[in-house]
RNA sequence: GGCUCGUUGGUCAAGAGGUUAAGACGCCGCCCUCUCACGGCGGAAUCAUGGGUUCGAUUCCCGUACGAGCUGCCA
């Protein structure tokens, strides 16, 4: 049997960490076993459906290589692939009679004052048990209320004794009194579906053969069982996902500032990257790699693998990946993405092909680069205690020495190529019998006014071209005579 | 409150009735080095807890604690 999966988010916003794992899981499940992969859109809710979501939730799945063999867009046969459209077609209503024809199901005429009434506030938190009060209309009550359009819902009728089970591939068999079970509403009054009875009737029309979704959706899973029997239909495998939380263990929320897909995007990361990141917050291959293209996640995601526990999202070792994924980048890639952050701090005519070369294994994401970088364009204002450093055993009065004889040696230098410096340098420093980083140190830190740089002084004084090179030094040798007088 | 699920270093995690309890991030140290980073080497750090079962439990069972989810005409 073909596996199908399906991704079925509600457009409400900006597309989360954890509903792209849930989509990434699906895909992986499907294409691990060469199936197929679908795109349906939960658009029950009419009162939080954010204009432009759908495209958002596009774009991400576009992004991140999640591409549905089935969609909105690319008709399986199963159409429509948006909920609100096969309201329109008339589908759940159909499913709804069928269940209530057969006394699984019935119409609630209840006013929001009377649920009011039954609300009961236990332990600070409100809990609403609906008494099945309508399930002992007669026939003909219910179809006058009908008849005379008194607003209502459909209720699912469950039993108030023995148990439901279901097994999940994950979690096990898991059982729940039926006492526990409420009689969920599965056609609101505004005629449209709720989560609970749209899933379950897409997914059976829809031929999903393996539900994979977050764990929130465990405690209602009982009662989707309820409903797939009622019907008469197969029950799906059930994969429920451990969700991921915040370093506070607290579900990831928009406070954190990295909990949605986009978040991410914006702040510099890759999309590679946070794929193959997420794919591990709760699943571990086989070996010990960690570095997955999409590709090699399809071909080592064993879905057994996936545990059971929350996870936490740890930024860090984001910013970690996502610098390794810059490093194995080719460079010519790199650089035309770096580009942009680069002209962010430098305007002027430098080498920025080179400058982004040198940067490359000292960020972590692109917007690390302008602050790195800021010192070529403009000589920061510094501190003389930057040219203290124990370990190039130099300090102010060391450094306006060395500073001088080294000015003097490099005005009279035209080729200040790196190699043509380090060598000049090298040769000072040993004539002199002094180490070539302390030789270095007050050179370094004349040309860029930073304790720390991406790159050494040759280096950077190739970079920034003799007259600027020099100016530096002088304006360096400036400072450490200023603060001596 | 009730129900359900979960608990291996700070974090992601492998593992399995008998192991020196992998690996990674982070942290620390050393090496490399024109600073930092990269790279290399090494280190500290974990089986929530109490009872069972067993020759032997971190692994199996029960309880407790803690955390989370659900308890919506949200998904």
């Amino acid at each position: 049997m073909k596996i199908r999966t399906r991704y079925a988010p509600s457009p409400t916003g900006r597309m989360h960490v954890g509903n792209l794992r849930t989509a990434l899981y699906a895909y992986l499940i499907a294409k691990h076993e060469g199936g197929d992969f679908l795109l349906r859109i939960e658009d029950t809710d009419q009162v939080r459906e954010v204009e432009g979501a759908v495209d958002i939730i596009n774009r991400t799945l576009e992004g991140t290589g999640l591409i549905p063999d089935e969609s909105p867009d690319k008709d399986g046969g199963v159409g429509p692939y948006v909920q609100s459209e096969r309201v329109k077609a008339g589908i759940y209503d159909r499913y709804a009679k069928e269940l209530i024809d057969k006394g699984e199901a019935y119409y609630c005429f209840c006013t929001p004052e009377r649920l009011a009434s039954l609300k009961q506030v236990v332990g600070g938190k409100e809990i609403n048990v609906y008494d099945k009060h309508c399930l002992h209309l007669s026939p003909e009550e219910v179809a006058e209320k009908l008849a005379a359009g008194v607003p209502h819902v459909v209720r699912q009728n469950t039993p108030q004794t023995g148990t439901t089970s279901f097994h999940d591939e994950l979690y096990g068999d898991i059982t729940v009194d039926n006492s526990e079970l409420d009689d969920m509403i599965l056609i609101k009054s505004d005629g449209f579906p709720t989560y609970n009875f749209a899933n379950v009737v897409d997914d059976h029309l829809m031929g999903i053969t393996h539900v994979v979704r977050g764990n929130e959706y465990i405690s209602s899973t009982p009662k989707y069982n309820r409903l797939y029997e009622a019907f008469g239909w197969e029950i799906p495998a059930y994969i429920h996902c451990p969700l991921i939380t915040d370093e506070d263990h607290k579900k990831l929320s928009k406070r954190s500032g990295h909990s949605s897909y986009e978040d991410l995007i914006e702040q510099g990361f890759l999309s590679e990257a946070v794929v193959n990141f997420i794919a591990l917050l709760g699943w571990s291959p086989e070996g010990n790699e960690e570095f997955f293209d999409l590709e090699g996640l399809v071909r080592a995601f064993d879905y057994h693998r996936i545990g059971t526990s929350p996870a936490v999202f740890d930024y860090q070792k984001l910013r970690w990946m996502n610098g390794e994924y810059l490093k194995r980048m080719d460079p010519a890639v790199f650089y035309g993405q770096a580009l942009p952050y680069l002209k962010q701090a430098i305007h002027k005519d430098l080498d920025l092909a080179h400058i982004a070369e040198l940067v490359r294994t000292r960020i972590e994401v692109y917007p690390d680069i302008p602050d790195m970088v800021a010192f070529f364009e403009e000589l920061p204002d510094y501190d003389i205690a930057l040219y203290t450093h124990k370990k190039s055993k130099c300090n102010p009065e060391v450094a306006l020495g060395l500073l001088k004889e080294e000015l003097a040696l490099l005005e009279a230098m035209e080729d200040f190529s790196n190699d043509a410096l380090f060598t000049a340098l090298k040769a000072y420093a040993s004539e002199k019998g002094i180490k070539i980083g302390t030789a270095m140190w007050p050179l370094r830190t004349a040309v860029s006014g930073r304790p720390v740089t991406p790159a050494g002084a040759t280096e950077i004084m190739e970079i920034l071209g003799r007259e600027e090179s020099l100016a530096r030094i002088r304006d360096g040798i400036d400072r450490l005579t200023g603060a001596q007088a």
